[in-house]
RNA sequence: GGUGGGGUGGCCGAGUGGCUAAUGGCAGCAGACUGUAAAUCUGCCGGGCUUCGCCCUACGUAGGUUCGAAUCCUACCCCCACCA
């Protein structure tokens, strides 16, 4: 497994790990699933896709929505296929909840109906915050709070399955798949936002709006869950005439950087198994052959 | 040159005599995270310390009034608008 906060190089690092093994790549990343939106999501060029077999990207529309329990199961099938080939997975990614529910398993969900599930979403969408939260606790006296989004999947879990979120949680865990060994790439804030503002001017250089807006024009709502990703909300903006264009790069960097973030903290604290952790400012060749050295197949 | 408006913490922006280290917002830092996760939230946020408290420095600059001033007065500097 090969995590880290966006832009500090996990695909240049993942090429070249390519050199030294036969590998398949596994994505694990919550926004390269859409299709079209490439620039947007900063997927791997044409070129490195032609490089090393890619799983995990361009798996669906952007107006459809994905989950992470559709990721992990998928995900696992990749795997055990790219083992059957004879070659070795490699999951790449900065979706921590994605790499979680692959690697630990997520809470074995019971069967919720989807059209009572999304006609109940209608209702909820018009409640207020404390409202939701109110409702949460009520129906899920251990309900631990985090807005909005989590309070409506707690109470659309609680109607629709009759249990509360946190009883499931404590119930079984889907089966844990794998025995992760996880490489944490990161680098020091400065250089990590000098490579994220970098990034933001080149997308919108290479056509960033037009592609969100060729996207809309396709018929897809300015809210579809493909495109509420960071770099794409942004351009949606301008396209609606909220923000003036030579703004665009700019909060793509703010939010780029906030992100990333986030993903520093999540991989600081969240994983569980064996972790190696890299400086990414080094070459990616030199960091490649740092985790061959660490690297004991089991 | 004249008249009017304005200069507040990294930025924006409230605040017109004590309740003000100064409402908010942004940015930043730290944290949470079990199926929408590039999401959704929480805390900190002038500096220092022995951090449920204490000390220092702060509202353009310099003085003044007052027990007490970001808030009132004077001079000066700078910015904006309009008039010349």
């Amino acid at each position: 497994m090969l995590v880290g906060p966006t832009a500090v190089g996990k695909t240049a690092v993942a090429l070249a790990l390519a050199a030294r093994w036969p590998l398949e790549v596994v994505s694990a990343d919550s926004r390269q699933v859409y299709r079209r939106l490439d620039i947007g999501t900063a997927k791997p060029t044409r070129r490195e896709l032609a490089l090393v077999p890619h799983h995990g990207v361009d798996v669906l529309d952007p107006g459809h929505r994905y989950s992470a329990g559709r990721y992990a199961a998928a995900a696992a099938g990749w795997i055990s296929d790219i083992r059957g080939r004879g070659r070795l997975p490699v999951v790449v990614g900065g979706t921590g909840l994605y790499v979680r529910a692959l690697m630990e398993g997520l809470f074995r969900e019971p069967p919720l109906d989807a059209r009572s599930r999304q006609a109940l979403e209608g209702v909820l969408e018009g409640l207020t915050v404390a409202e939701l939260v109110r409702w949460a606790s009520r129906l899920d006296p251990a309900h631990g709070g985090g807005g909005r989004q989590r309070a409506m999947r707690s109470i659309e879990v609680a109607l629709l399955s009759g249990r509360p979120l946190t009883h499931w949680q404590r119930a079984a865990r889907e089966q844990r798949h794998f025995e992760p060994w996880y490489v944490v790439l990161s680098a020091p804030r400065p250089v990590l936002h000098q490579r994220i503002e970098r990034r933001a001017a080149e997308m919108v250089q290479r056509g960033l709006i037009e592609e969100v807006a060729s996207v809309l024009a396709e018929g897809h709502a300015a809210h579809a869950p493909g495109l509420d990703g960071i770099g794409i909300k942004e351009a949606v903006e301008y396209l609606h005439g909220e923000r003036p264009r030579d703004t665009v790069a700019e909060a793509i960097t703010v939010s780029t950087r906030q992100y990333a973030k986030r993903q520093e903290t999540w991989f600081r604290h969240q994983l569980d198994g064996d972790v190696l952790r890299l400086d990414a400012t080094r070459p990616p060749a030199e960091l490649a052959a740092e985790i061959a050295a660490h690297w004991s197949p089991t």
